[in-house]
DNA sequence: CGGGTTCAGTGATAAAGTCACACAGACCAG
DNA sequence: CTGGTCTGTGTGACTTTATCACTGAACCCG
């Protein structure tokens, strides 16, 4: 059954219709969902699960762009929708992940009938753009160390302190290069501020504190 | 008169309405249109001229993230209207520029009537997407030289062979600092590729080939 | 013309990216 | 359980970029 933010706002009929055309796709961890260059089949909702977006440049390097979870909407598929272009980035799951796609048609249907879908659609588009630009500030504009401590805070902070990811997934993440990330996790290590297995992050020593509110 | 190419999907009676509850802004050189913070009272459609938007870090230094100009809409302001927050950015008139103002009960009402205005929005939203997405990938990937060349490049060959720009803006621009541009600009005029003046970068040499196409 | 302001150049040093390669742990086939 | 293979990690040497501190040149304006 899908269960979607977005859904909530329509109105009884139109949510009728929606479940009906509705296709739930249920995805294993680390499948690719969409790649660049692939059309765009439907706009996909993120019904449960994390989903990470990153591309690959001319450079042949690759970053993360930023995440989707449950109740997000998959707004670069809108682009490739309304476009016709096919996606610049690619989409993969992490862990098991579930989505319901909404078929174009279907989507045209939304967007006309329901001011509460199209201002669902307008926000997720604004905060992929906020995110994006944040991104680009800490790219241009942050010390490397700083970064990957925060990444590391942040992942751990929800659970565990134990991070199971290599340094080159690492790397990608920041977008940097996978012996930048081994010299600066050394460096932490000889610090106690974690402990280094392969594979495997995992944090002992506070870090800095990731919020002083 | 207001002209702008969303407009022209619109029906007669609907593009009356507009005509009326548009508010015509004219600005200077340089004029900031809006800065960080600040909150958004309208849709701007930029009707001529072109208009720069930037953002500084937290860290104190600005990058320029994309430019807006005949045509464009400012997407940005979109996201501030739906969620009420205020702008991440600043947008700032290169050479005089005249933008329309779309209030925003008026939009709402246009989002609603009218799906050639919808695309247009959704595209808008989704070139700026992939903008910054290439924008991320350039910062994180690509050498200082060439995207300093490439940007100079682009800029001369829209005319005359000359750009009135000083080191800082050219910083700016490019997300790094004064002393790299100065340095690269210097190595570049060794080689008899630019030749430079306070203000000023006269593009000489054929630099490298844009287009292989 | 003098004095302040903005712009540009440069040395020294630190941080980050690149290239090349060594080695260790995990895994599999015989 | 052994040897080979693959993937992941560590590290030196070097280049590129960022930062800090300071100098001097060009421009503006009274």
């Amino acid at each position: 059954m899908a269960k979607h933010h977005i859904l909530d706002t329509l109105t009884d009929a139109l949510r009728d219709d929606v479940l009906e055309g509705l296709q739930v796709l249920r995805f294993p961890a680390g499948q690719v969902l969409f790649s660049a260059g692939e059309h765009c089949r439907g706009l996909p909702l993120v019904l449960s699960g994390s989903i990470k977006v990153q591309m690959t440049g001319v450079s042949g390097h690759s970053i993360v762009l930023y995440r989707m979870g449950a109740d997000d909407i998959c707004t670069l598929s809108i682009g490739c929708l309304m476009t016709g272009r096919g996606y610049r980035a690619e989409a993969i799951s992490e862990g098991e992940a579930e989505a319901a796609i909404i078929p174009r048609g279907l989507f045209d249907r939304l967007m006309d009938q329901s001011a509460g879908f199209r201002l669902g659609i307008m926000e997720s588009y604004g905060r992929r753009l906020d995110d994006l630009m944040l991104l680009v500030e800490e790219v241009a504009f942050h010390r490397m160390d700083e970064r990957l401590e925060e990444w590391l805070q942040d992942r751990a902070s929800s659970g565990q302190n134990v991070v199971l990811i290599t340094h080159q997934e690492l790397a990608v993440e920041l977008g940097t290069a996978r012996e930048v990330v081994s010299r600066l996790l050394k460096e932490l290590e000889r610090r106690g501020q974690v402990r280094l297995a392969r594979g495997r992050v995992e944090l002992t020593g506070l870090l800095r504190t990731t919020s002083l509110a």
